[in-house]
DNA sequence: TGATATGTTTTACT
DNA sequence: CAGTAAAACATATC
């Protein structure tokens, strides 16, 4: 489940289970499309530790003390799972880092559109991307700028990487539901306060997601992540949840009271 | 069986 | 350059 917090989610696994720890090999998955570290770049790593983590947006970083970065993206169904040798390795696993002992970290990715690859610099390789600013560490001004002077959909401003990193489908239409704008309102149409309201409850609503560790079971019953179906009831206002296409993607919104005005 | 899916990238077109 | 749209990636699930 990767956005922002369930990538910050899954590096918190690698910080809190995996630092210092000398990597003896690894284990990899059958033979996929999926990008995996090259042999000669998992010899690198043979024999190094991790000794701290990074996030930006929905990419994580691991890095070795002082030499190469280990870049994990998630894609769409990818996470990491930490476990110790003689309990089940977890299914979809493409790659596994054994450690010295009995930790190991597996990279779970059942439909393959995540990545794993080694990099030398991660502030390099967030400016190749072309990724705006952490849309948690991001000012006022930075938002208003980057939702508020487009004529793009609101919704589809959210979800470009280019403008900030970090938010995606999920957490985009959570944002807007509890602000109570319409997907496909165009950021020009929005007012100042508007897009302030909206950059609190981006922040807001993924840093609770953060905080329960992404576990959605343990989030409010009225969020709309627990009623994202169309057809369902809004729990906020008794409206009907529907869907429609924004940018390509799906917005479950409610049209009784999200609307252009925000 | 067919539709849909949490993401990114590329290509084409306006 | 700003923006839109669609397709591709490979597979699981409803």
């Amino acid at each position: 489940m990767p956005e922002l917090p369930e990538s910050d989610a899954a590096r918190r696994r690698i910080a809190d289970h995996c630092l210092h720890r000398t990597i003896a090999g690894f284990d990899l998955g059958e033979v996929t499309h999926v990008q995996l570290p090259s042999e000669a770049e998992r010899e690198r790593l043979v024999g190094t530790q991790f000794s701290q983590t990074r996030r930006h947006g929905k990419y994580i970083f691991a890095g070795t003390s002082d030499g190469p970065w280990l870049h994990i993206h998630l894609g769409m169904s990818g996470s990491l799972r930490v476990y110790d040798e003689g309990e089940t390795p977890p299914d979809y696993a493409r790659l596994i880092v054994i450690f010295e002992g009995t930790r190991r970290l597996a990279f779970r990715d059942p439909r393959k559109f995540g990545r794993v690859k080694l990099i030398e610099d991660v502030d390099a390789f967030i400016a190749a991307k072309g990724l705006g600013p952490d849309a948690m560490k991001m000012g006022d001004n930075a938002f208003a700028q980057a939702i508020g002077s487009t004529k793009t959909a609101v919704k589809s401003a959210l979800l470009d990487q280019s403008k900030m990193a970090g938010v995606g489908n999920l957490w985009s239409d959570e944002a807007l539901y509890r602000c109570g704008i319409m997907p496909d309102t165009r950021g020009t149409d929005l007012d100042g306060k508007a897009v302030a309201h909206l950059h609190r409850a981006v922040q807001d609503i993924m840093g609770h997601v953060m905080a329960k560790n992404a576990d959605y079971s343990q989030l409010p019953a009225d969020w709309l992540i627990h009623h994202r179906k169309d057809g369902a009831d809004c729990p906020r206002c008794g409206g009907t949840i529907t869907k429609k296409k924004v940018g390509g993607r799906t917005a479950y919104h409610c049209p009784d009271h999200q609307t252009h005005a925000g």
